[in-house]
Formats: C-alpha cells, structure tokens, sequence
RNA sequence: GCCGAAGUGGCGGAAUUGGUAGACGCAGUGGACUCAAAAUCCACCGAAGUUCGCUUCGUAAGGGUUCAAGUCCCUUCUUCGGUACCA
C-alpha cells in the first residue's frame, strides 16, 4: 500500500460531510467537554498560526470525545471588523459580500484538515440573527446603568478614520493601520467595565488553570493600588491628592498638579496675568508630548502654596508634564527622598529633600538613606520614621496606617482604592459592526431603541468614499419616526456609532450551545450544563482584552441571572506563534523571499549588503510565510498536523521547518508499513511459537497508550507523538507467524490507531476502516492500558559509586537490597573502582539503582 | 525600571516526585540494495583522551545543599514577552 493521502483525505471528507460523525447534540445528561478555540476573523485564508491553534483544540475534542464525553468543540466567525470596510473603499465590494466569500472559503480550508467541528453550530456575528442579542444586551445593560456617554479625548487613527481603545495603541501608533494617534474630543460611549474591577482582579485568583503570565498581565492591567485621598489645603479650600504613602507625608517637600487638570487655572497666583499666560504656554507645550515615548520632567511653579494637613507647612505648588489627570486626583505630593522622579524633579527645580524613612539596619544615623538620596537613589524600602514629629521611631508600615486613621478621624482624608482599569469605550464611527441602538431627538437626549424593535439592522444604502462613518450617508438608517403616547409623529435620529467587535467576542461562547434560539440569547439551562468552557485555546496576544472582556460580560450576563458561572474560561492554553526565517534589507527597508535570494542568504541581493536575518511570526509583511495549499498538496493534512504539534510544545513558539513535515510523512508510512505486514502480509503457520514477541508487544503497546493518554492530559503532545514514534519503531521490529501472534498484534493495531487518530485523523480512518468498515475511528472508545503489562519482569539497575555510573546490571524486579550489592559488587568495572576503599553507605532505590558510598 | 517566562548537542526539543543527561525528529557520516540515482533498510552521531575495557569534562556563569542536582537554594549574566510616569 503507498500512502495516496489525496485520496484518502478526499475520500474521508466526503464521509464526515455526509454522515456528520461531530453534528453536536444538546444533551444535559451525558457528561459535557466543552473545548473551544478562539475564533478566527475571515480574513480570506487560514494561515500556520490558526492551523496550529485548532489542532491543538482538536486533539483535546477528539479525545475527549473517544472518552465518551458529550463533546462541545464549535467554530464560527468574528465577522465584524475594519478590513472589511477597507476592501469596499477600495475595491467597491460591500463588506457583506467580502465577508461571506471569506467565510466560504476559510471554512472549505478548514474541512481540509478533519478539525472536529459542526459547522452547523456555527456563530457568525455579522449574522443579524447574532448581532441583535449583542444590542439586546447592551440595551440590558443600558437598564443596569452601566453604559453611558460623555465626551472624551480619545486616540483617533486618522487613516482608518477611527477611535480606538487604548490597547488598539501601540508606541503612540494604530495597532492595524499603523497610522501616529492623534488627540481629539468626541462624544463616545462607554461600558462600566470598572465597577467590576475589583471582581475581574479577585476572580483570577480561582483560575488555577489558566497560565501564571496571563494572570498576571491581567492583574497589571487592573492595577489595583490601595491609599487614601488626603485633603491638602489651598487657602481655606480643599486640595486632595492621592498617595498610597502617607508614611512619607513629612517628606513632601513641593506639590505637582497635572497640565491638563481642569481646574489648573484656579491655582495660579491671584492676578498673575503674565504667570497665567505662561501657565497656558506650558500647558499648550505638553498637549504636544506623545505620552509613549520618553521625556523629560518638567514643570512651572504657580506662585501659590498648598498647607500639609500634618503639620499646616506651606508647600510650594507646581504644574508638570508628568502628573496624570484621569489618575487619583489629578494631584500629587512630590516626596523627592521616596520616590524616584519626585527626586529627579526636585534636582531639576532646586527643591528640598527631607528624610522621612531611615534605614531600619542602621538605626543611630541617617548614612544610607541620605548618602543614596545625594546619588540620586530614592529609598523606597521600609524602615523608621525620622522628621514626622509624633510618628518618629514607629515603623513605616505602621505609620502609614496610624496616620490614615488620624487624618480619617479629623476628616481631612479617606480611604481609596484605585484602579488602572478604564472604562471599556465601545464606540467605532464605522458601518461594518453592530450598531448601537439607541436614538436621539433634536435637543440632543438618547432614548434606547424597543427590544421589539431589534435588530437594528445595516442598511445597505451606504457610501463607501473612505471618509467619516459611512453609517451617515444612509438616510434610511439615520431617520427614525416614532409615535408618542400622544399619537404625534416624532423625527429622531439614529446613533450612527456602532459597537467595538470585542463586543461580539465577548458572549460568543455563550451563544454556541443555543445557536438558533430566535427568542433569548440562550437557553438558560443548556447553558448552565455546557459552560463554563473546559479549555479554551488561543494565542498570548489577548490577554488583555479579550480575555478581559469575556470575563467581564460573563460576569454581567451573571448578574442578569442568565448564567450561574462566575467565569467563563475553566483552562486557558495560549499557544505560542509560528515562526520562521525572514530576510529583511535594512538599506532597502525591505523584506525577501527565501525564494528571491541566490545560494548566499546573508546578503541582499540588490545592494548586496548584508541582510538582517530573524526568527518572526509567519506573515505576508514579512514574506517568510507558507503556502498552506503548496504544503496540503505536497504532504497532506495528517503530516501538517503532526509537524505542527511535534515540533514544540504548544505554549512555545514553533520553528517552521519543511524538513520536519518529511520526518512525519516518514512516520506515517512506516505506520502504512506495520498495516500492511500484519493485514495483508502475514502467512499463519500454527505450529509457531510467538510467545516472546507477544509478551513484547503487549509491553510496548501498553506502555504506549499509558504514556500517550498522560502525555494528552498535560497537553504535551510534542511527546505523545514521540511515544507513537517509538512504538512504531520498535513494533516494525517484530515478527508474528502463529495465528495468535497475528491476532495480538492487530489488537494492538487496532488500539495504536485509535490513538493516533487525534493527531493524525485522515490515516488512522483509513487503517481503521479495516477493523469497522461503517463507522468511524472517532467514534470508537479509548483504549485503557492494561497495568499489569507495565511491569516488566526484568530491569536495567544502575550501579554508582559515589553518584558516578560505573556499571549496569540486569535482574528480575523486586530484587531485595542484598542481592542487588553482592551482584553489583562483583561487576568488573565495580572492583576496578572499588579497590581497597571501604564501603561507608549503600543507597538502594529498588528497581532503579544502588549507589555504593566510599571512603579510603 | 517593574512583572512574567526561559537558557540543555550542528538544529527543534526529551528527561513526571532530585536517581543512567541528550528520548523522538531534523541535519550529518559510513554501509547494504541499485547499472546509477531517489526511496528504503542497517550502523554511527556532545567534547577530549583511550590499551576500545573505559576515563575525564559537559545542561548560561559562579557558589551552596545532598550519597546523588538540568531539576532544590543563593548570586550574576543573557534572551524573549508584557508593561511603563498609576504617586
């Protein structure tokens, strides 16, 4: 038999269409897997990366599903999305059209590689049937008081002509367009996703299963930080600022307000017009600074004083650069001595420095703390208060709660607790998303749209010129007649914004097991069975975003009462990217094709200067991508999967390397080998004695399916493959003539390739065919190893004097700890080392080694 | 800077609770088969030495714990990822 895996996978195609072995079945009683992957946006073609992703996921779904679970494992679409609209400006396709083509044809690639989906349960969310439960709840959450709208300086992309959020902003540029942000003032709105902060942070401490660096990521974004607001004094007026160390606040030697902070103006020196103007000068000056990048400190004394609630001291007031408006107050105590740019800012500026913890360690003299002060070296570390008048001598983290507590007492500051978190801005001025329905009559109030009234569909009378919304050139969208109670017609105007697309990712899975309901979201009971999802798969790069999303719109649709989890995700895998070689020309500032450069790959073919050469994510920009149909039509799906998940444990990055799809190629035939020897080949002599290599057989198999089994469970498949490999190997090695040998070694077959199957799906259907010709090799049952087959009767003892390996002895298992030393003993190479040294200690661990300890 | 992850042959990577370092694959070397080549099969494949039995060294660097360390502890270095004026 040659291995024709074109035919083979056509053939298997074919099948799974027709007889819909993964159709998902909604079912409460049988136990449920819910394995999902994050799902792509149709961008035209599948590529490496989304390749590794779902073969990830499916080996864990077709696992689970050989283990007798009611496996959930759906595909669907993220539809929505800028390049869509991209392609109708330029090329006049509506984004519709652009969308379902891509959709078609992502999903056909798909097919090509048996991933085990149902894709009749599929999400699309530019599917009205999806996009209007996404206003549904917005509309719901409107009603709980967490959407609003106000007026903002957002970052405003001006070559996609849009707002985007602030992780869309990467060093001060787009994230897709790669345009330089500007600063603009738009009404936007807004989702509440702060009043779940402190949940979002406390609620990752149950995600055992979810990898430490997200968690983390995820409590960074969050950035709780815990302090007070004290109330500082401008003439008889309060002036509160933010700390979280009121320990140091005898320290505070200037105070710093924020250049955009609102009420800047009220702080400057009474009747100062030239100062005022100069005020204006500077703050028209930072207006320019790109927040990203770095810059000095700087700031303008206002010639007025702050008086400390401590000690009623004047401190000096400053504008700066540096000071972040939308952060605690806006306003800040500069405590040079304590912390790092406080200090560089009081060199800059001529201001004191005053101690207000001393080094514990050095308790008689204030050395360290000043000597590291003068270089320039804040001391943020713990220690005693010095110049704090009633605190001295108490330690610091005591002295910043008593001095809390004091300042509470006479009303001069509370406790806070603040949050880098920000709310969630949903608002896109662009057509391709779902629209936000809500309606505004003429003196500027919103009123939500009817639920009856959903959904609030696109219309298809748009212009695509490239510029602004093109929601607004659609007068049958933007025109709205309603009837009042009082039966007049009333003209209002339909908000033209529509929603963020981390809206539609952020309930998808949700929807997944009810996909048809036309009357709720979902159905609350199958979705308190299949959620939360058992194991989600998709790449680092969401994090924060939609990872976070997701996590809070679950936790919402909670509170609604419409699920019972508090969280979405059980188990979090994000795998790492696929990379290969790529050759970049840094004086051409361009990248080459492996297929462009000539035998020498260092140098730019071109100028023929040297080229950059780096090890970066797969991508058409970087020109060291592959063709996934050159790679189908070379090798087939089976080997592509099998590279992919061999090559690296899936958490890593994967190095691209055509080589290693011939080494699994190789392996597969070797498999198709075994088949045929044991199927076809094998002559039965009955006299035969196969005794030893049946004993053999069954060792490596069950040592195989063990080993494989536990491999899949800590998604390791890099060695699950590597265990099939080997049990090839040593299998092909084997001879069967009796018809019972014959008979043991196809039951093995028959186990190996149930097995293999969820890594190499196509092949193992095919072999398989030969144990059950209707049914599928999906739909079979796992194998369990058999326990007593593990123990081998003999083993390998290693034999050490003092740690160092100097002999290997064979024995039956078990041996008792004297045996094992008078047969070590007496090995050759053991006498050479042992000499006339005397024998202090024997370490025995059975089975495994006996370390003989020597003295001279 | 801070937070997180990681450093093992020529390469991708194994080594589950400390117990034979380098499984499996790629590349390479030698041989068989062949008129020849490809494919396939067999053998070798960390370094140095060797009387071919072995010996010494070797998991980023340096120390430590232990009968025994890639694995545990301390210090340092490097790489990657995230984040950055959050008071």
């Amino acid at each position: 038999m040659i291995y024709d895996f074109k035919s083979i996978e056509k053939k298997w195609k074919d099948k799974i269409q027709l007889e819909k072995p993964f159709a998902f079945k909604k079912e409460l009683k049988r136990d449920k897997y819910y394995c999902l992957e994050m799902y792509p946006y149709p961008s035209g073609n599948l590529h490496m990366g989304h390749i590794r992703n779902y073969s990830i996921g499916d080996v864990t779904a077709r696992y689970k599903k050989l283990q007798g679970f009611n496996v959930l494992h759906p595909i669907g679409w993220d539809a929505f999305g800028l390049p869509a609209e991209n392609a109708a400006i330029q090329n006049k396709v509506p984004p519709a059209k652009w969308t379902f083509e891509n959709i078609a044809n992502m999903r056909r690639e798909l097919k090509d590689f048996a991933f085990s989906y149902d894709y009749e349960n599929e999400v699309c969310t530019a599917d009205p049937s999806y996009y209007q439960w996404g206003q549904w709840f917005f509309l719901k959450m409107n009603e709980r008081g967490l959407v609003y709208k106000k007026k903002a300086t957002v970052n405003w992309d001006p070559i996609d002509k849009t707002v985007l959020a602030r992780e869309q902003v990467h060093e001060g540029r787009a994230w897709r367009s790669g345009a330089v942000v500007e600063k603009r003032q738009i009404e936007q709105w807004y989702i509440k996703i702060t009043d779940y902060a402190e949940e979002l942070l406390s609620g990752l401490d149950k995600l055992v299963d979810w990898p430490e660096r997200v968690k983390t990521m995820q409590r960074n974004w969050i950035g709780k930080s815990e302090g007070a607001i004290v109330n500082f004094k401008f003439g008889d007026d309060d002036f509160p600022i933010f700390t979280t160390r009121t320990d140091t606040i005898f320290a505070a030697t200037f105070m710093a307000i924020a250049f955009d902070h609102q009420d800047l103006e009220s702080y400057v020196e009474k009747g100062n017009n030239e100062l005022l103007d100069k005020v204006r000068k500077f703050r028209e000056k930072c207006q320019k600074i790109n927040q990203d990048s770095e810059y000095e400190k700087e700031g303008l004394f206002l010639n007025s004083y702050i008086t400390s609630p401590v000690n009623q001291k004047k401190i000096p007031l400053y504008v700066t650069n540096f000071v972040l408006a939308e952060y605690g107050t806006g306003c800040v105590m500069g405590c040079p001595a304590h912390d790092e740019r406080d200090l560089k800012f009081a060199q800059k500026y001529s201001l004191p420095v005053t101690i207000a913890v001393k080094n514990a360690e050095e308790p008689t003299q204030n050395q360290s703390v000043a000597q590291s002060v003068a270089q320039s070296v804040a001391y943020k570390g713990d220690g005693i208060l010095v110049n704090s008048g009633p605190y001295n001598g108490l330690n610091n983290q005591v002295a910043k709660k008593k001095i809390i507590e004091d300042l509470v007492e006479k009303k001069l500051a509370r406790k806070v607790v603040n949050y880098k978190l920000k709310d969630w801005l949903i608002s896109r001025q662009r057509y391709w998303g779902n629209p936000i329905p809500m309606l505004r009559d003429a003196s500027g109030k919103y009123y939500p749209e009817s639920f009856a009234n959903l959904p609030v569909s696109l219309p298809q009378d748009v212009e695509f010129s490239g510029f602004g919304n093109p929601l607004e050139t659609s007068k049958s969208f933007r025109e709205v007649l309603v009837k009042s109670e009082a039966g007049q017609e009333k003209k209002l105007l339909r908000e033209t914004d529509t929603m963020d697309t981390f809206t539609c990712s952020s309930w998808y899975f949700l929807r997944y097991v009810d996909v048809n309901n036309q009357v709720s979201p979902f159905d609350k009971k199958l979705v308190d069975h299949y959620l939360p999802v058992n194991h989600y798969v998709g790449g680092i790069e969401h994090a924060c975003m939609h990872l976070l999303y997701a996590r809070f719109f679950h936790k919402v649709v909670r509170d609604m009462g419409l699920v019972n989890s508090d969280e979405p995700f059980t188990k979090l895998t994000t795998q790492g990217m696929v990379v290969s070689q790529s050759y970049f020309s840094p004086s051409l500032g361009k990248y080459f094709h492996l297929s462009e450069l000539g035998d020498d790959r260092k140098t730019c073919p071109v100028t023929k200067t040297p080229l950059v050469i780096k090890k970066e994510k797969m991508s058409k920009s970087k020109r060291n991508g592959v063709e996934l149909k050159e790679m189908l039509d070379k090798y087939g799906a089976d080997s592509i999967r099998l590279f992919i998940l061999f090559a690296a444990p899936v958490e890593k990055d994967l190095e691209w390397n055509e080589k290693g799809i011939e080494g699994c190629s190789r392996f597969i035939l070797k498999v198709i080998k075994w088949f045929t020897k044991i199927t076809q080949e094998a002559t039965s002599s009955v006299e035969a004695n196969d005794d030893d290599e049946i004993k053999r057989l069954s060792f490596l198999i069950n040592q195989t399916i063990y080993k494989v089994d536990k491999d899949i469970k800590r998604l390791r498949f890099n060695t699950a493959i590597s265990h099939m490999m080997t049990f090839i190997n040593e299998v092909n090695h084997l001879h069967f003539s009796s018809v019972g040998g014959i008979k043991e070694a196809q039951k093995a077959l028959r186990q190996f390739l149930i097995l293999l199957s969820p890594f190499a799906p196509f092949i193992s259907e095919e072999l398989f065919e030969f144990f059950n010709s209707n049914g599928f090799v999906a739909e079979q049952k796992w194998p369990e190893h058999q326990g007593e087959w593990l123990k081998a009767d003999k083993v390998d003892l290693v034999v050490q004097i003092n740690g160092k390996l100097r002999a290997k002895v064979t024995l039956p298992i078990d041996q008792d700890e004297e045996v094992v030393f008078q047969l070590a003993k007496s090995e050759k190479n053991v006498v050479k080392h042992l000499g006339d040294k005397t024998i202090v200690k024997k370490i025995y661990v059975p089975n495994k080694l006996i370390n003989l300890v020597v003295k001279k």
